[in-house]
DNA sequence: AATAACTTACTTGTCATCAACAAGTAAAAA
DNA sequence: TTTTTACTTGTTGATGACAAGTAAGTTATT
């Protein structure tokens, strides 16, 4: 740190050295990509010096877990949010509207946790774990709901809760990924249609 | 190249190291992922030396991006093999099946292949070119069998044959990110579940 | 047909970059 | 004052890139 060097706590020190520094990897990963943002790089962008972010997070891999767990982490949150006491095909429908959102408002950081996740596929990502963790948390979220649609028999009976959340998340995650290789994919109107479908594909027909 | 050196042609070489290396690329990957592939390893498991690698493709992106389209030229022609002269809802089906048997036959050149598509989203990825141009292809030919369905009357005319293809490409793609990440997860269902909502989300219903 | 001249396949030497880690300094807590 | 913690700086090994070299194959000349 140097110039205006303000009375803090250690606490506060690092906590606002750890925030920064995810900031700093968040926009230099969407820069640059994961093998071209260097230690250094993020630690001088972040006010700090290059030996920072291996001191903190141990390793490059270290750094990555955190960034991911930290966007997936507000994901959760805003999914939650939306969702609140939903069940059935209208919580899948918020989060569907969830992600919209998510795209719009904060592309950058949805953009890096998709770097990650996606190559967290590969062997040697040491963060394969975080992200396979997380992926699980939400097929589990996702079947809760559509068991809860079946009981409130707003969901067909023979609707396989687990597979089809392993579908919806499937889509989700195959959408992203062409969103992410090309940005100029009709995003909005593959929502539209992923609601829509949601509803003729799960829901019991109305007499 | 030691001992046996048989007696070959130039283009010979070329094309046995060539194709030698492109193998030793794709065992490595699966293995190590693309961090941890070094050229020098791919150089020496194909019986080479660690500087021919660099020196035939040029880089290592370049030599990432020839993997790459081989395993994708693979592909490309065991779907049109399949699907023949096929169109609208079969020919889609006959995909979901050339993917599956993909995946029974040759799951480690479809991973590496899906290794690199999937991290091709990374700014960095100079491969990044060649992924998206077969993605446009794939789409352009989804696309097409979609509306020649429409035009055989098979397929429900309001169905927008871009952004359909565009959602068969995401599941997909999305499955099988799920595959690589989870082997475990049920391939098999899943793939039933997606040719069956063909028929529910497409087809003109029989009278 | 023989050999010389050239071109191409492949190898080895070297350098710059970067992640990892060790050792140090300064600031805060005890 | 002593200890602990936040952060910086020095160094090393690994690796991609490239330059320079060797040997094998091809073409031209006689």
């Amino acid at each position: 740190m140097t110039a205006e060097a303000k009375r803090r706590t250690q606490e506060e020190r690092t906590a606002l050295s750890e925030q920064l520094m995810t900031e700093a990897a968040v926009s230099l990963l969407v820069e640059r990509g994961i093998a071209s943002t260097t230690l250094a790089a993020i630690g001088e962008r972040s006010g700090y010096s290059r030996g920072l972010v291996t001191h903190r997070f141990g390793s490059k891999a270290g750094l990555l877990a955190h960034v991911h767990d930290s966007v997936a982490a507000e994901w959760v949150n805003r999914v939650n949010t939306l969702v609140g006491r939903a069940t059935g095909v209208t919580a899948l429908q918020r989060v569907v509207d969830a992600l919209y959102q998510f795209i719009v408002d904060e592309p950058e950081e949805l953009r890096a946790m998709y770097l990650l996740r996606y190559s967290s596929i590969d062997p040697g990502a040491e963060f394969r774990a975080n992200v396979a963790k997380v992926n699980r948390a939400h097929v589990r979220a996702l079947a809760r709901w559509i068991e809860e649609g079946k009981t409130h028999g707003e969901i067909l009976p023979m609707v396989d809760a687990r597979i089809a959340a392993e579908l919806f998340a499937s889509v989700v995650d195959g959408l992203l990924y062409r969103w992410a290789v090309d940005p100029e994919i009709p995003v909005s109107e593959l929502y539209e249609l992923i609601r829509a479908h949601l509803g003729y594909a799960l829901r019991v027909p109305s007499p």
